[in-house]
DNA sequence: TCGGACATTGCCCGGCCGGCCGATGCCTGC
DNA sequence: GCAGGCATCGGCCGGCCGGGCAATGTCCGA
C-alpha cells in the first residue's frame, strides 16, 4: 500500500461530511478528494476524480445511496463503494450489497471501526458492521431459517408500510384478496407482530420503503 | 462578549459528535468543553464542567435530548440548551421548547447557520431554524387551525403509533372504547389519513413517539 | 422422485374498525 | 350568557380484517 487511499463521501448532512473529512483527513494513509451531498453529485464526482474508494450514505433526498451505487457501479466498476448508514435501514443491507456495494458500516460505529472498515475496503476486503454482517448472515445462510420475508411477501408489506387496504394491494398486485390476506397472516407470524397496523411499523422502522 | 462560549455537546452518533466538534473548535469563540453520546452523561457533564450552551440531539437511546433537557434544566436553570435534531421529528419542536430549550437547528442546517444558532442562543436570543421556525408559528398563532391535534388526540396517536387496538388503548387511557373511536375519526381528519394504519405510519413519520 | 416451501384461492365466521346520529358536561372567548 | 371546541359516552351497522380448514400447481433441493 505505497498511496494514499483516494476517497470520495458522499453523505446529506454537511454534519456529517464535515466528522468524516476530518476523521480521514486526520489520517496518513488517506486523501479526501470531495465530499459531496448527493446522488447525482456523486457520481460525476466519482467520474471526474477517481477515488479509490467512496463512502456512500443511503437515505439521502433525491437519488439515494442505493441509486447511486447502481448508476456508478454501472460507468466505472472497479470504484469499491462502502455503504455508510443508520441502522434504521437495516432492511436495505441486502439490497445495497445487491447493488455492488463491497461493504457496509453502520454510522454509530467508533472513528476506528470506521477506519479500519475502510482500509479493509481499499485493500478488496469486504467490511461488515457487526450488527449488518448479521443480518448478511442470517439471510444468506441455509433457507430460509424461517423468519425473514420471501420475495411476494415484501412486496405485500411494502404497500401495507404505504398504508393501504387488503383490496388495495389486491388490486395492484393483481391477486384476490384472499391471497393477500394469507400473505399478511405469514408476515405477521414471521415478524412476531399481531396486525397489519403493528407489520407497517414495523417495516417502516426496518427501511423498507 | 469578551470570553469565548464555552459549550457541551451531546449526541450518541459519533461521527456527528466529530463533526461538532471540528466545526466549532475552528472559531476562536468557541471553547469545546466536552462531547458526550447519552442524557445522563449529558446532564452530570453539565454539571461538571459549567458550560453557556448545550448542544443537544433529540433522537438518543436511553435517555432522549427532551427529557435530558427537562432534567438539565431542572439542576443548573441558566443553561442554555439548543435543540439539535433532523427534520423528521418535525412533531417535537414543540415539546422540546416546551421542555425549556432556548432554540433549535435543524441537522440539516449548513455550517454557518450552526455557528450563527449558538452564537445567538450565547446572546440570549432564540435560534430557530426556518422550518422550524413556521412550525411553531403555524402552532402558536391564531387557535388551531383546524389542523394540528388536540392533547388527548395525541395521546391517542401515540398509542396508536405504538400498534396498540382500540380496545387497548381504552384500557390503558382508563376511557371506554367508543371514546377511543371517537378521537381516532377526529384524527383521521385532521391528519389526512383514511385508517389506523396510516394515522401510526404519520405518526412515526412525524417523530410522534 | 418425493418432501417441502411458496403462491394462489375458496368458504366461513367472529371480531374489530370506522361512520352516522345523538347526547352530556365543561371551559373559554366574545 | 351563548356559541363553539373539547372530552366523554351510547346504539347501530356495514364493511374490513384475521384465523381456521382445505385445496391446487410449481419449483427446487435431497
Amino acid at each position: 500500500m505505497a498511496a494514499t487511499i483516494r476517497l470520495v463521501i458522499v453523505d446529506d448532512h454537511p454534519l456529517v461530511r464535515r466528522g468524516l473529512c476530518e476523521l480521514f483527513g486526520g489520517e496518513d494513509d488517506f486523501e479526501v478528494l470531495e465530499a459531496v451531498g448527493d446522488g447525482q453529485q456523486a457520481v460525476s464526482t466519482v467520474l471526474e476524480r477517481q477515488p479509490d474508494v467512496v463512502l456512500m450514505d443511503i437515505s439521502m433526498p433525491g437519488m439515494d445511496g442505493i441509486e447511486a451505487t447502481r448508476r456508478l457501479l454501472a460507468v466505472r466498476p472497479e470504484t469499491r463503494v462502502v455503504v455508510l448508514t443508520s441502522f434504521a435501514d437495516h432492511e436495505r443491507v441486502m439490497e445495497a450489497l445487491d447493488s455492488g456495494a463491497i461493504g457496509y458500516i453502520l454510522k454509530e460505529a467508533e472513528s476506528d471501526e470506521l477506519l479500519r472498515g475502510v482500509r479493509a475496503a481499499a485493500a478488496g476486503d469486504s467490511p461488515l458492521s457487526p450488527r449488518a454482517a448479521r443480518a448478511v448472515l442470517t439471510a444468506r445462510r441455509g433457507r430460509r431459517p424461517f423468519d425473514e420475508l420471501t420475495s411476494r411477501e415484501l412486496d405485500v408489506l411494502k404497500l401495507v408500510a404505504r398504508g393501504l387496504s387488503n383490496k388495495q394491494i389486491a388490486w395492484r398486485l393483481a391477486i384476490s384478496e384472499k391471497t393477500v390476506k394469507a400473505h399478511m397472516t405469514s408476515i405477521f407470524g414471521r415478524i412476531g407482530v399481531a396486525d397489519r397496523t403493528q407489520a407497517a411499523l414495523w417495516a417502516q422502522r426496518h427501511g423498507v420503503v
